[in-house]
RNA sequence: GGGCCCGUAGUCGAGCGGCUAAGACGUUCCCCUUACAAGGGAAAGAUCCCAGGUUCGAAUCCUGGCGGGCCCACCA
């Protein structure tokens, strides 16, 4: 191919081919970036170390819009950082395992066994993740891949493992019996962050119970469940039922429960009488405990009903229907009327979640409440508000986190059970990474039984929790030094679930913090403002952006599109203005090079102009400095925009042409030419990765940018900022005037009458000279301003 | 019901106690000026959601509305 020799060609030698942006130039700086190592993480003990915790993607096929704008602002620090005297630790990993994938393996392969089943999904995710991996690298993203980490991987699945042995160690993994969420679809235990609401109508009956041969009225919508009422709840308060608490009803079914009395019960809803089944919804599970009520298993792993007689087997919806037929039939349905209710649902499948007895393996969370508040607040967050998420959730916290599940594609628990006295045991260290199917085994030291290997899971969170430690290279020697992590940026709406949990396992691990601070980001809407989803037909595809822009343009739009933690519709115009910015920064770059081919080196003094647009120049980075140490992308890089267009583009570059077209004051021109244009480059790159190595290299034939430095702040003199404003308006200022008198640019102007501020009275002259060099006048005539008004 | 965030030109959005309230898109007019028409030059367009208050001064702070969004709890 010859335009990438081209390319190649140019990278190499310093030699500028092109004459416009060619999206060549982003596949040969990937490669070359590569071969340089330039990412690389190397701890030479010369610079401080600051490591990202990035989030690892769940390995779903494709990087979506979302992953697009929130891991070009992680890159965005990491480039800065980088350039900006630090060796930057910062590994990318995949998020694989879990039920998505299982879904999808399950709906192409059917049911498989276990072992073929897991390889399956691996080779899937596989496949995905090899794709997502080549999407990071064209959008720029400058993780040391050498450091990358997987999920599903043996290494990963030991780290995992000797965490939780760890953790079962001190007493704070165990296994128990308790009511958990628990997905019939799935049949697995489900922990409470991965349930969702929804709004749907269901029907509220008014069924007849007896107590003492009278008629008691109560209002249900799981008549289903009639065959596990273990009680019937009213207010102690309650007028209506007084002097009948502690007597017993009757239900429909003929079952004999007691009346009881407790707070929780509203009044106001329907008769003010509830009944408690095992379970109905988690208040069932409140009381039940409370009361000490006995607990009647209402349905099996795959929601259908027993222990309840004539409807055994059946599933819920169609069990619904059969009772309230024959309650019909008998005269106990005594109103019907609909009724908007809030279901939860699993957040993968999205079908109706019930709750369940089941012996399952929890964390333990809530002796550690206080703890993970306190670690907490020495986490700097931002924005500061995003605490709040993170306190409102732990503070709501009742029960501890369930973190096995009854599926096949995750991380082994690394336990044994024994299936005679239900000792538990972890699997010894040198046994891991531990697969239930390859276990060696263990005798139950309490009653010598065989023990059985655990066949679940863990949760997925259970994986992505200890991600500061697998970064920092945890267990292995030295990764102290990496922890906690300087950054963990993430999405605002994952603070309860992997802020959380990655918080509370660091501290029961480490005893600290997992990491320093947390950047918090927004998303990406359609262009219609609203959530991105397929059935709304709004969903834009990187891939069909990649095709058509430069990946600059895309990762520039990240960070003008507003600030970090706002949501923001995604603009195709704004791209297109970006696309815009590029080739400006392209065309300006060739303008410089162009006229400073001949520089040699040699020094001349500055003229004013050129003092002003350094000056000004030394202001832009402190700004840009300041804004960037504060994660504040969007002020940097308009702040940048803003000078490099209107200042040094369409004012400096006009002002110098007749200087080094002409040979006046020509090296001074073409030096300052390009101390400010390699500092503008330098400025862009961790926005604009490839567009300002590219022009970087060809221009100064000195490599990679990437590595730094940022360029600093030189002396502001305070008089050419004066002189240069002045200059710029006064310019300004003809362009207007040659406009209202219809004539073109380029025409002379005869005489124009201009106002001259009193601390610019100095350069009077010398502004003349300039304007009437630079915007073509013949005479200009002052009229001095003495004071601001 | 509780908490948090947000209401700034047609659109998107900065600013968060003090200059004529950034910038972009869109609209209108002029210009192919030798880096760039993927450009340049200009113009129009904003009771900064409403009502009070604090202040010499409020888009910015406080209180109360109204409107939008997110999270949590409850929902028999």
């Amino acid at each position: 191919m010859p335009s990438e020799n081209n390319t190649a060609e140019s990278l190499a030698s310093g030699s500028f081919k092109l004459e416009r942006y060619n999206k060549n130039i982003e596949d040969q700086l990937v490669e070359q970036w590569e071969k340089e190592q330039v990412y690389k993480f190397v701890d030479d003990g010369k610079k401080p170390v600051y490591v990202i915790d990035s989030p690892p993607p769940f390995t779903s096929g494709k990087l979506h819009m979302g992953h697009i704008l929130s891991f070009t602002m992680f890159d965005i620090v990491a480039r800065f950082k980088r350039m900006n005297g630090y060796n930057v630790l910062y590994a990318q990993g995949w998020d694989t395992q879990g039920f998505p994938t299982e879904v999808k393996v399950e709906k192409k392969y059917g049911r498989l066994p276990r072992e073929q089943f897991v390889e399956k999904c691996h080779e899937w995710t596989e496949e995905y993740m090899e794709h997502m991996r080549w999407q990071a690298k064209h959008f720029g993203f400058s993780a040391d891949w050498s450091r990358e980490y997987v999920t599903l991987k043996p290494d990963y699945h030991k780290k995992v493992q000797l965490s939780l042995v760890e953790m079962y160690k001190k007493g704070d993994v165990y296994m128990a019996e308790h009511p958990v969420f628990w997905c019939p679809h799935c049949h697995s235990a489900l922990a409470k962050a991965e349930t969702e609401e929804i709004e749907r109508e269901g029907t509220l009956w008014d069924l007849r119970f007896e107590i003492e041969g009278q008629p008691l009225i109560i209002a249900t919508t799981r008549p289903e469940l009639l065959h596990a009422v273990v009680a019937v709840a009213v207010h102690p308060n309650d007028e209506r039922y007084k002097g009948l608490i502690g007597k017993t009803v009757t239900t429909p079914l003929g079952k004999e429960v007691p009346l009881l009395a407790d707070e929780d019960v509203d009044m106001e809803f329907g008769t003010g009488a509830v009944m408690i089944a095992t379970f109905g919804d988690k208040q069932d599970v409140v009381w039940m405990y409370r009361h000490k009520l006995p607990y009647i298993k209402a349905m099996d792993e795959h929601g259908r009903l027993i222990n309840a007689g004539e409807f055994d087997g059946l599933k819920v919806a169609e069990a619904k229907q059969k009772v309230i037929e024959k309650l019909k039939a008998e005269g106990k349905v005594l109103g019907e009327k609909k009724l908007k209710q809030v279901v939860k649902i699993h957040d993968r499948c999205k079908k109706p979640v019930e709750l369940l007895m089941s012996n399952q393996w929890f964390a333990k969370l809530l002796p550690y409440k206080e703890d993970i508040k306190k670690a907490a607040h020495e986490i700097r967050w931002h924005p500061d508000f995003g605490i709040h998420y993170l306190l409102d959730w732990v503070n709501t916290l009742e029960w501890d986190w369930v973190i096995s599940r009854q599926r096949y594609f995750g991380t082994p628990l690394p336990f044994y059970v024994c299936p005679k006295c239900g000792h538990t045991e972890a699997v010894a260290d040198d046994e891991l990474p531990f697969y239930p199917e390859k276990a060696k085994g263990m005798k139950c030291p309490k009653c010598g039984a065989d023990m059985k290997p655990e066949e679940a899971v863990a949760d997925c969170w259970v994986d992505s929790s200890i991600t500061p430690l697998v970064v920092a290279g945890w267990p292995d020697e030295g990764w102290e030094k990496y922890y906690p992590s300087d950054l963990r940026p993430q999405g605002i709406e994952i603070v309860r679930t992997w802020a959380f949990y990655t918080i509370y396992r660091g501290l029961r691990l480490t005893g600290e913090k997992p990491f320093k601070h947390v950047l918090l980001h927004g998303h990406v809407m359609g262009p219609d403002g609203k959530k991105m989803s397929k059935s709304l037909g709004n969903v834009v595809d990187p891939k069909d952006l990649l095709d058509k822009y430069s990946a600059d343009a895309i990762r520039l739009w990240v960070a003008f599109s507003g600030t970090l933690e706002r949501d923001r519709p995604f603009m195709y115009d704004q791209v297109k203005r970006m696309q815009n910015l590029v080739n400006k920064i392209w065309n300006a770059s060739r303008f410089v090079q162009l006229v400073t081919e001949d520089y040699n080196g040699e020094d001349e003094p500055l003229t004013l102009t050129d003092k002003w647009i350094l000056s000004r120049f030394y202001e832009v980075v402190n700004e840009y400095m300041k804004h960037m140490e504060e994660f504040n992308f969007y002020q940097a890089v308009t702040a940048l925009t803003n000078f490099f267009w209107e200042e040094f583009c369409d004012n400096y570059l006009e002002f110098v042409k007749y200087r080094v077209y002409n040979d006046i004051n020509k090296r001074s021109a073409q030096k300052v030419l390009r101390t400010v244009l390699e500092g503008v480059l330098r400025l862009y790159a961790p926005f604009a990765p490839f567009l300002s190595d590219y022009l970087y290299r060809a221009i100064y034939g000195k490599g990679t940018l990437h590595k730094g430095p940022l360029p600093t702040a030189g002396e502001i003199d305070a008089s050419a900022v004066t002189y240069g404003k002045v200059l710029k308006e006064s310019a300004e200022a003809i362009r207007r005037l040659k406009k209202k008198k219809g004539l073109s640019l380029k025409d002379e102007l005869d005489s124009v009458e201009l106002e001259l501020p009193k601390e610019a009275e100095p350069f009077r002259q010398a502004l003349e000279d300039e304007l009437k060099k630079t915007v073509f006048v013949k005479a200009i005539s002052w009229s001095l301003l003495t004071s601001k008004e």
